[in-house]
DNA sequence: TCCATTTTAGTCCGAATGGGCAATAATGCT
DNA sequence: AGCATTATTGCCCATTCGGACTAAAATGGA
C-alpha cells in the first residue's frame, strides 16, 4: 500500500537565494504573464510557477493580486528610468533635433527590450478600473510633460509640421512601439524577428526619416 | 416554506427575436469581450450575459470556444470590409495623394468605431497560437499586400521619404489606431472622448499633416 | 393534427481560481 | 542556547470556468 508521501509543510531547506532575489523573480514573472493576460486573466499561480515558487509565496511577499500588480509597475518603471537614463544625460546637453534623434532611438530600444510595457497599457486602458487612473498619473503625465516641452520646440523651428501636441504624442509612441508589441504578428506574416538590432534599427531610421526631413 | 423557484427546463416562452439576431448578439458580444480579455480570460458566461443569454446557447450556436472564435474573427472582417468597401470604391479613381488621404480617413473613422479591432492584434500577437497563424493570413497580408503598392507610389512620386515598405506600414497604421486602443488612457489622463468626431478629425489631420508635407 | 427539427434554458462535472491559514525550516537577535 | 521573526510550503474553501448532457417550448413540413 504505497501512502502518498506526506512532503512535510514547512519551509523547504532550499536556501541560498538572497532573499531580494526572490521578489525580483517574482515581479519580472509578474510583468510577462500581466502583459499577456491582463489583470483579471492571469493567475497567481502562473506567475508563481514561472517564478519557479508556490503562489502562497506570492501572497506572503504582496499581499494581494492588487498589491502585486502595484508593486510590479513600480518596477516596470524603474526599469524604464533606468533604461533611458543615460540617453537623457546624453540628451539635455544636445540641440533640439539630436535630442529628439536621441530621445527616440533611446525609446525604441527600450519598446524592444521590454515589450511587456505597451501590452500592459493596451490591457488596462479598458474599463474604468481604479489601475487605469493609476498608470494616467504615474506613467503617462511625466512621460508627456517631458515630450510637450521637445516638441513644441521642434515645431517653433520649423522642423515638424505645427499640430496639436497630444495626437503627435500618441502618433509617436504607438508608431515607436508597434513592431515590438507586435512581435507575434510580424514573425506569423513574415517571419522576421524584430527584436534583432537590424530591425531596431530599421525601425528607428524609418520612423525618424518620416518625423524629421 | 419559499421553495427556490423550479423554473421549467426546457426553451423559454421568449419568441420574436429573428433567428440571425441572436447569432449576431453572441458575435457582436464576443468581438468585445475577446478584445478585453483576450481568448484564455473570455469567459462562454460572460459573452453570453453581454447579448442576454446562457451560455449553453453559444455552445450550441458554435459548438466551441475556438468556434465562436474564429466566427467572431469573420465577422469583424466583415464589418471591416463593410465600413472600407465605400471609401475604397471612391479612392480607386483618385489621384495616388488623394488616394491615399481617403484611406486614412476611412481607416482612422474604422479604428475610432471598432477598437475591439486592434486590442484583439494586440492579445493575440502573443504566444504562438494557430490564431496568431490565422490572423496573418487572413487578415494582415491582404491590408498589407493592398498599401505596399499605394505607399511604393508616393515614394516614387516623392511624397514621403523612401524606406523599406514594412517599418512604414508598422508606423502609419499603429499611428491610426493609437488614440482609440487606448482611449480609456486618454481619458484617464487628458479627460478626453477620442470617439468623438472633433478628435477622429484632429487625429487624422494631425496623421496626414506629418506623413504628406 | 402529429411529429421531427430547431432553438432555448437548467444542471452536473472536473479543473482551476484567489484567498485564508497552519506548519515548519532558516535566520538573526539577545 | 533560546526564542522571535522571516520565508516558505501544503492544504482547505467557495466560486467560476469550459464543456457534456438533459429538458422543453417553438416551428414547420407531412
Amino acid at each position: 500500500m504505497s501512502e502518498a508521501p506526506p512532503r512535510p509543510r514547512g519551509r523547504p531547506a532550499r536556501n541560498d537565494r538572497p532573499v531580494e532575489e526572490t521578489r525580483e523573480a517574482i515581479l519580472s514573472a509578474a510583468l510577462d504573464i500581466f502583459s499577456r493576460r491582463g489583470f483579471e486573466g492571469a493567475s497567481l499561480r502562473d506567475i508563481a510557477a514561472a517564478a519557479g515558487l508556490e503562489h502562497s509565496l506570492v501572497r506572503y511577499h504582496f499581499t494581494d493580486k492588487a498589491g502585486l500588480w502595484r508593486a510590479a509597475m513600480s518596477h516596470l518603471i524603474a526599469l524604464m528610468d533606468a533604461h533611458m537614463l543615460e540617453s537623457w544625460r546624453t540628451a539635455r546637453t544636445q540641440p533640439p533635433v539630436e535630442r529628439f534623434r536621441t530621445m527616440v532611438r533611446a525609446y525604441v530600444r527600450y519598446c524592444a527590450r521590454h515589450p511587456e510595457h505597451a501590452r500592459i497599457m493596451v490591457h488596462e486602458t479598458m474599463g474604468d478600473s481604479d489601475r487605469v487612473t493609476w498608470i494616467a498619473e504615474h506613467i503617462i503625465a511625466p512621460q508627456h510633460r517631458a515630450l510637450t516641452r521637445l516638441l513644441e520646440t521642434l515645431m517653433d523651428e520649423g522642423h515638424i509640421p505645427r499640430s496639436p501636441v497630444r495626437p503627435l504624442i500618441y502618433i509617436l509612441s504607438a508608431a515607436a512601439q508597434a513592431p515590438f508589441t507586435l512581435a507575434g504578428e510580424v514573425r506569423a506574416a513574415y517571419g522576421a524577428d524584430t527584436s534583432s538590432a537590424a530591425e531596431i534599427e530599421a525601425h528607428t531610421h524609418a520612423l525618424l526619416g518620416l518625423v524629421l526631413r
